[in-house]
DNA sequence: CAAAGTACTTTGTCTTGCAAAGTATATCTT
DNA sequence: AAGATATACTTTGCAAGACAAAGTACTTTG
């Protein structure tokens, strides 16, 4: 079956922005994901917990940053799920 | 975003099966899948009351027999599903 | 005819997904 | 400079989801 948790659907697109930029800030993933901040930020988790991403803190002049990597981990499940989602297509 | 109610590991898959058969008994439905009967029946509420699907109770003998037919709107959310994978991989 | 099987559905429970509220600090306003 | 507003999140609360176990209504078998 599917990731379960990248079978989701904000947390399938996190993903591929993330694959796509490798570093991104909190608040430009929130504005592409079109969540809201506590949204996000528990999806984050989630994917921390498993070592999908890595969450980065850090400061911006004297407010906190937080910048989104993506883990090797998290590329790997991402490469096999889109390789399933490809094979899932290819059936119908 | 993804259909919410296909993007969903069970039943996506269920979903493809049955746009493959276009009418399969619950009991068939389930083995394909590996998932109690609970779990399926409640799945399959979920996509009737959505119009996604059409549950036919019949009688085989004296037994009940449940059978489930893709809907027209199942149909066509489907189609539109796997072309949002489509674009989603072509993106990724 | 009692016990076991068949074909489900309903109930109970644990887990998600989400927004609202909270925290902490920074910057603007008057 | 004090209060108000903004920024950048995290935590909390709750409704919805996912699942298995128990329940329902028979039928078949020993």
């Amino acid at each position: 079956m599917f990731d379960p948790l990248l079978h989701q659907t904000v947390r399938s697109k996190l993903m591929s922005i993330l694959i796509a930029n490798d570093a991104i800030p909190f608040k430009a993933l929130k504005e592409s994901l079109a969540v809201t901040d506590g949204n996000l930020s528990s999806h984050l988790s989630k994917l921390e917990k498993e070592s999908y991403v890595l969450i980065e803190k850090t400061f911006e002049g004297k407010r906190p940053k937080t910048i989104v990597h993506i883990a090797p981990k998290g590329r790997e499940s991402f490469d096999r799920y889109i390789e399933a989602l490809k094979q899932f297509i290819e059936d119908n």
